[in-house]
RNA sequence: GCCGGUGUAGCUCAGUGGUAGAGCAGCUGUUUCGUAAACAGCAGGUCGACGGUUCGAAUCCGCCCGCCGGCUCCA
């Protein structure tokens, strides 16, 4: 949800800054309750620190927050204490009455509020008054946008604190933000927790353990992921997935190492705009060589390495290549954000004429990868903003011929997108991926960026038809991004419930009593001669347990097998949510098996 | 990086200055079982690291490391 610039907020007056729950659209509503709802927390946050200085009080998608100065951090009980407070408050019915005052006598009410003197002066630049609002003994600065009185607050929750600059800006003082869930209605609020309870359930890191994916070391260091046999096998199979759609395309793939020397990302433009994100460089000599942070440089070079004519273009390169990004100590989560990735990087080497077709193959890819891995798709468009201290590098014609292309594209491709002006990357236009999990959680995976820059900067060249050198333009690709990323998304779109070819183990042979071992035994190497990943729960547990443990680690088929099934050499088959297929001849069953792994084939 | 929280057995967690605990997992034995947990025993720890206070530190203090929530949503 982009918010307009200051001032193009619509004005409010005093007639509709408070409004009745008829009058306005029930989202409007809703932020109307929301904001003030953070009222009354900031009425409330006084009545415990009567030296709170208040800063902001948005409404935000899912609540609202407040962001305060205070003598101490706040504790969990404090939370309780304040979300009690503001019930109480809430009850009382409190009205709310906006109206707008003169700066001056605005400066004079919130003298000891440093914060919303700083916010005056800003809002009186552009006009001579501002607006406050009033609930019971409590007076904020304030745009407007509020419900009637407080009994109109909705149903809420205080959830979290928080450490947050003031005005987002690192350099300014760090406040406490308090985080709040409301909703109009008392099951939207219930949806809404039992929603986050199903996210922490599903939560990749924990299913990483779990499942036994893959783990951290304090010894290897923050951001780098040990992947486990079972992980592992996870990673391969989308890569060689990856890999096999991409050859089928006609793309070529390369491999260009982990390490390249300063001069290149000199010559890229990385060391000035990218220097915080690298990795300190190792020395030898009179050298410095850093790790790879982008893969673009390296297949740029090795395109280099080779004379090209205009007629060999389009060149697709494409490498599953790893590389190391210095993050912020701070932001590193799971799998989602990590210090060494692997990225499924392509990079397309072709003439300004290619663009549309190109990028429309490249879409092709996406849509099919994405449709295999069950992620439905939202594009947009990131476009070049007015031009602003030459963010946006290169020749302006140049830039709207591959607006034009990738408007062209898209229009082809019969896709929905939107367009997202001022979003453009400095090198030029791109089309970013956003994946729909199953939570309805946006992921940003695939992206389609046009580089009218770098390969100049490098030195990249073709000879064209005209018999002169040219510079070709660059589409830098990447459908499922990081494999780490990815596999990360995956685990929790399907909770771990993976489909069978994708799946660290695609069966389990669960004997009932020691004396059906070696009929497991036979039917799981039947199984592993015709490629599957079959294992047999050889322990002294009744089935019982053994099919618990099955279910646990969500293997997609429990293969029982007793006295019956060796006698009819078959399996009785149990699937991981628990349905009973019943007994099944070993062939058939590994045949159809086999079948739903070729075919990729989800169950849900 | 910054703010707050947190780190005890493989995992989940008790334990607030006086000899380190439970459940699950593991191992051993008994049980040989028909679709989500059989029973018993055993073993398992420099209490994240380093330094300090103290007669004595998992516990108090300092520093470092890791992990978790956040640091965009503008009165």
């Amino acid at each position: 949800m982009a918010e307009l610039p200051n001032d193009e907020q619509p004005q409010v007056d005093a007639a509709t800054a408070v409004a009745a729950r008829d009058t306005v659209e029930p989202d409007e509503w809703l932020r109307r309750q929301r904001h003030s709802a953070a009222h009354v927390l900031a009425q409330v946050m006084l009545q415990i620190f009567p030296d709170a200085k208040l800063a902001i009080g948005p409404p935000i998608d899912t609540g609202f927050y407040y962001d305060f100065l205070l003598p101490r951090p706040l504790t969990p009980g404090d939370l309780k204490d304040l979300e009690k407070r503001m019930k109480k408050e809430a009850k009382r019915g409190h009205k709310f009455v906006w109206e707008e005052v003169p700066g001056d006598a605005a400066r004079q009410q919130f003298a000891d509020q440093p914060f919303k003197l700083e916010l005056i002066e800003q809002f009186t630049e552009e006009s001579d008054t501002v607006g406050i609002c009033t609930h019971a003994d409590f007076t904020d600065l304030c745009r407007g946008g509020h419900v009637q009185h407080t009994k109109q607050l909705g149903y809420f929750k205080l959830m979290s604190t928080a450490g947050a600059y003031w005005r987002g800006d690192e350099n300014k003082p760090q406040l406490q933000r308090v985080y709040g869930a409301l909703f109009s209605q008392k099951d939207e609020l219930a949806a809404h927790l039992e929603r986050l309870e199903e996210a922490a359930r599903r939560d990749h890191r924990r299913l990483g353990r779990e499942l036994g994916l893959f783990t951290f070391s304090e010894d290897i260091g923050a951001g780098i992921p040990l992947f486990l046999p079972k992980g592992e096998i996870i990673r391969h199979e989308i890569e060689s997935y990856t890999r096999d759609v991409q050859t089928r395309k006609g793309f070529d793939h390369v491999w260009t190492g982990h390490i390249a020397k300063r001069q290149l990302y000199e010559k890229s433009g990385h060391i000035d705009n990218y220097d915080s994100d690298m990795f300190p460089p190792m020395v030898d000599g009179d050298n410095e060589y850093f790790l790879k942070p982008m893969n673009c440089p390296s297949h740029m070079t090795l395109f280099k390495a080779e004379l090209h004519s205009y007629r060999e273009l389009p060149i697709r390169y494409s490498e599953f290549a790893t590389l190391y990004r210095y993050e912020r100590s701070g932001v590193l989560s799971g799998l989602t954000r990590v210090r060494s990735l692997t990225q499924d990087d392509c990079h397309i080497f072709c003439m300004e004429a290619q663009i549309t077709s190109e990028f429309l193959l490249c879409l092709e890819i996406v849509q099919e990868e994405m449709a295999t891995f069950g992620l439905d798709l939202r594009v947009a468009l990131s476009l070049p903003g007015e031009e602003e201290e030459g963010k946006y590098v290169a020749a302006p014609e140049k830039w709207d011929a591959a607006v034009e292309a990738l408007r062209t594209a898209m229009k082809a491709s019969g896709l929905e997108y939107t367009e997202e002006v001022g979003e453009a990357a400095f090198y030029g236009p791109k089309a970013d991926f956003f994946a729909l999990d199953a939570l309805g959680r946006e992921w940003q995976l695939s992206t389609i960026q046009v580089d009218l820059i770098q390969p100049e900067r490098i030195g990249c060249e073709y000879i064209g038809e005209d018999g002169d050198k040219h510079t070709p333009v660059v589409l830098h690709r990447a459908v499922v991004g990081s494999t780490e990323r990815f596999m990360g998304v995956l685990i929790e779109h399907w909770a771990g419930n993976f489909p069978a070819w994708l799946a660290p183990v695609q069966a389990r042979l669960v004997p009932i009593a020691d004396r059906h071992l070696d009929y497991a035994n036979k039917v799981a190497a039947q199984a592993k001669a015709l490629g599957l990943r079959v294992d047999v729960d050889a322990g002294g547990e009744r089935m019982q347990a053994k099919i618990r443990n099955g279910q646990l680690q969500k293997i997609p088929y429990l293969l029982v097998v007793g006295d019956t099934e060796e006698e009819a050499n078959s399996v009785a088959v149990r699937k991981r949510g628990g349905e009973d297929l019943g007994v099944q001849d070993v062939e058939a069953f590994l045949a159809e098996l086999s079948q739903e792994i070729e075919e990729r084939r989800r169950d849900d």
